[in-house]
DNA sequence: ACCTGAACACCGTTCAAGT
DNA sequence: ACCTGAACACCGTTCAAGT
């Protein structure tokens, strides 16, 4: 059982800008646009599509936080108030680069990777895919991990039509019947979601705080060295140099591992 | 291995007030405070425990977007600014939410678990103790998961150098080496996290964003309704009754089972 | 010692007005 | 059709001032 290594080898698109579209482009819109105006000075047209990608570019950069109405337009030579026609306000825009974000795991057509392996391969690939967007942008991830879905049964972080639908017809084209691949729905999202987040809350750890000058010894509030004051606590000094090795890969690989032995014993019974 | 029930008989606290202290109360804090004036009139005096407490009320019925400075000042009859007084801004207070909820797990002591079925008993418990913190506040949760916590290796929902250090020497005291112990740590945190982010996402769903009322066809925004428009996708209209079923429970206890039974396997070898 | 009024900078959002 | 100025309500935070 060989890790797939995501690497699509037809990818067209750029891999720094993102698939952002609309949340559901209803295939009945944009009938006709035949001519549209040319943006009129040096800086291009606005657009949603404009406006999400900026937004994960400022999250990845200065965290969460940052991203402001005011600050996001600035980021685009525009007033807060032009993206209100893109947007439906902050929190419709945040929900458009969870979108955004989940739109760009690709999923292995049938045919595309080798038959050898069969649905080990195709989980494997995919969940190293999912690995692969929680790393590019750990600041957002928390967005995609805890944003309520649209669905319930859109587990995050799996959260998009597409996505679920094509790991469900993933799984039967490899043999899973349809409960079986809803179960494994189930267990494959919460073992990504565990894992990622903490792998991405780890990696993106000096965002989201604003830098805290500390005060002089202001003796009734309590200090902040939490980290350094171990004693009363003779396991976590002792074991403090293991516990700081950062073996996520080797967990992520292992867990994924037995997740597939798991799933195999439950797919002959 | 049955799950053994996580009811402490000598539970002291109130259940509904969280034991709220300091992140870190050091011992020389609070050395001699002989005479504290009583409050002046009808409502009783600030503290910061009485803070947190209200904090974690305002989270639990509204959500985190609502724990703003000047509501919960208004909750605890008082100005915003008074709470300067106990606590370091915004981000602090979050904090002090974050560290009073994880210091409500109750870990057994050595002897006041039956000592059959050692380990994995203990484990049982302290994982559906955590769980219960989750499904009793799901609205905070996503805080403990995802606020990155003061040292790298305090692992959300694990995060307290109490639980902790109780962990590994519980699970010393069972058996394990101590590079076990440490393997175990990793593997349970994770997945804790994923299982029960999940869980409580789930729960919370109509708290963080606030109403909103569709307008009439604007026919350039995409629309709302994403959970309805299965066209296109055979695999999710097929499955979709299957997909809303709540499982979370089994799949939690049967991810648990497996979990131990990983670990019994990494124990042998 | 503890709380507050006033003030500041920043925020999301609306809407009439500009081009 | 697209962007903006002005305005409103709300926010976190500071600090001198009250009791």
């Amino acid at each position: 059982m060989t890790p797939t290594s995501p690497m699509d080898p037809s990818s067209d698109a750029s891999d720094a800008s993102i698939d952002a579209r609309g949340t559901t482009s209803s295939p009945t819109t944009e009938v006709g646009a035949p001519t549209r105006p040319r943006p009129p000075a040096g800086r291009s047209a606005l657009s949603r599509e404009r406006i999400v990608d900026a937004a994960i570019r400022l999250i990845d950069t200065e965290g969460v936080a940052a991203l402001t109405m005011r600050r996001l337009g600035a980021a685009l030579d525009v007033e807060a108030m032009s993206l209100y026609r893109y947007v439906n306000g902050r929190e419709d825009l945040l929900e458009a680069v969870v979108d955004a974000l989940v739109d760009s795991i690709r999923i292995p057509a049938p045919g595309q990777l080798e038959p050898v392996d069969g649905w080990q391969a195709f989980l494997q690939w995919l969940a190293h895919d999912v690995r692969r967007l929680a790393l590019e942008h750990p600041a957002a991830f928390p967005l995609i991990a805890t944003r309520h879905p649209a669905a319930p049964w859109l587990r995050p972080p799996l959260r998009s039509l597409r996505v679920v639908e094509a790991f469900l017809e993933g799984l039967r084209a490899r043999g899973f019947r349809d409960e079986q691949a809803v179960a494994a729905y189930r267990t494959f999202t919460s073992f990504l979601l565990g894992h990622l987040l903490l792998e991405s809350a780890m990696q993106g750890a000096e965002l989201s705080p604003a830098e805290e000058p500390l005060d002089e010894g202001d003796a009734d509030l309590p200090n902040r060295d939490q980290d350094l004051d171990l004693t009363d606590f003779p396991a976590l000094t002792r074991l403090r140099g293991q516990l700081t090795e950062d073996h996520t890969e080797e967990e992520f690989e292992a867990a994924l591992e037995h997740l597939l032995v798991r799933l195999d014993l439950e797919l002959a019974q």
